[in-house]
DNA sequence: CTGCACTTGTGCAAGTTTGCACTCATGCAT
DNA sequence: ATGCATGAGTGCAAACTTGCACAAGTGCAG
């Protein structure tokens, strides 16, 4: 009931948590962040500022569209599954998944974008979301690996989540337009691409 | 803040009632009143069937968008100051305030009225809707009398209104199209010829 | 007739939104 | 510096919405 057939409450809290967003998006394109209020956000989405703040932490998070990151059982399922790439293929997929889910509807990641690059706030809140993905990545990583067949050691895997993030990282600063693309399969073959280009390197220094 | 300045709560209420009403008339439109389920006309409005029964009490309230009849305080206004007519056309008018106010959006009267039309159970209902509406306008109607320099009987009050609400049902029946019209001006207008009318014929038995 | 399916309408508990009154920080004028 | 306005963010109670379970009525197949 909360994956792929949304109750009344859940589409009516999405729906919402665009429109927040939008609205967000759309005054801060107009008058710039700083002289964007969160009550004119608020009422411009047709809600109060104290349901802006139930729905986003702060206003950097709205600007962002950034929602708290967790892992979905879609992005799980994929992930637990051996026949969709090899185990380090699959951590690059799910820490994409997830830092994906925790942000904005993709129709607006070229605004997005733009506003994060010319705005210090912005780009500094980005790093903290990372950096949770990144812990939720780890723990998943480190528990599906404890019960795998050939654990691997806590600190190993916690080292796998971060090399997956540099890829990630690596795939969009060496093809800029990702950033702003709605293609998934181009980003998808990207990351394949940045994967190779990681092997190749590592065999370099082991 | 409950008139003219509304809050985000009394808009919103006043949006949803807008919709749900709109909702009914278009299924109602589509597949025949009996043919509707509220829980269609619920989910087009994208409520929930419980929250359908929080603003109309039924089926046939939401397809007439008549919500419970009250005296506005602008209606009550209007009606309390004398320089605006005189006390039989200040009641006429009362009455048709009260009337407008417990009834859905204009915009959508015409398709309200061919709805009633072939549909005994809503004719039912509009009838008591009325009804209600009168016992309101005779309260006010008698509290105002006892109020004032020169107070009547309730009893002649009571008899007072009914005679305001016979001018209204004349003036709708010898002027069908006003049924449909948005035109306050022109209802206005056919309700003071009915007025003069109604006094020509009092005269004759008095 | 009997059972079954379906619809209207209601009671209630749990979840959500609102309004309001704060606190805290920042900037700006006196 | 001191006061003062403005904006971010939070706590809380009251109002509203939702989901669910249920009663009552209606129609219809067997």
């Amino acid at each position: 009931m909360s994956e792929s057939n949304p109750s009344l409450r859940e589409r009516h809290r999405t729906r919402t948590l665009a429109e927040i967003h939008q609205a967000a998006l759309e005054l801060v394109g107009e008058c710039g962040y700083g002289d964007t209020a969160v009550d004119a956000i608020a009422e411009r989405a047709g809600v109060s500022r104290r349901t802006f703040f139930n729905y986003y932490p702060s206003k950097e998070a709205a600007v962002l569209g950034a929602t708290e990151p967790r892992i979905s059982e879609a992005a799980r399922e994929r992930f637990l599954d051996p026949t969709t790439g090899d185990e380090f293929a699959r951590t690059v997929r799910l820490f994409m998944d997830v830092l994906r889910d925790a942000t904005g509807p993709p129709e607006f990641t070229a605004r997005r974008h733009e506003l994060v690059e010319n705005n210090p706030e912005l780009k500094r809140r980005v790093g903290m979301h990372i950096t949770t993905v990144e812990s939720l990545v780890v723990s998943t990583v480190v528990e599906h690996s404890a019960q795998g067949t050939t654990p691997r050691s806590e600190e190993t895997s916690h080292a796998f989540v971060l090399l997956a993030g540099a890829v990630i990282k690596f795939a969009f600063r060496t093809n800029t337009h990702l950033a702003t693309t709605l293609d998934d399969d181009a980003v998808q073959l990207a990351l394949d691409h940045a994967i190779g280009v990681f092997r190749t390197a590592l065999k370099e220094i082991s």
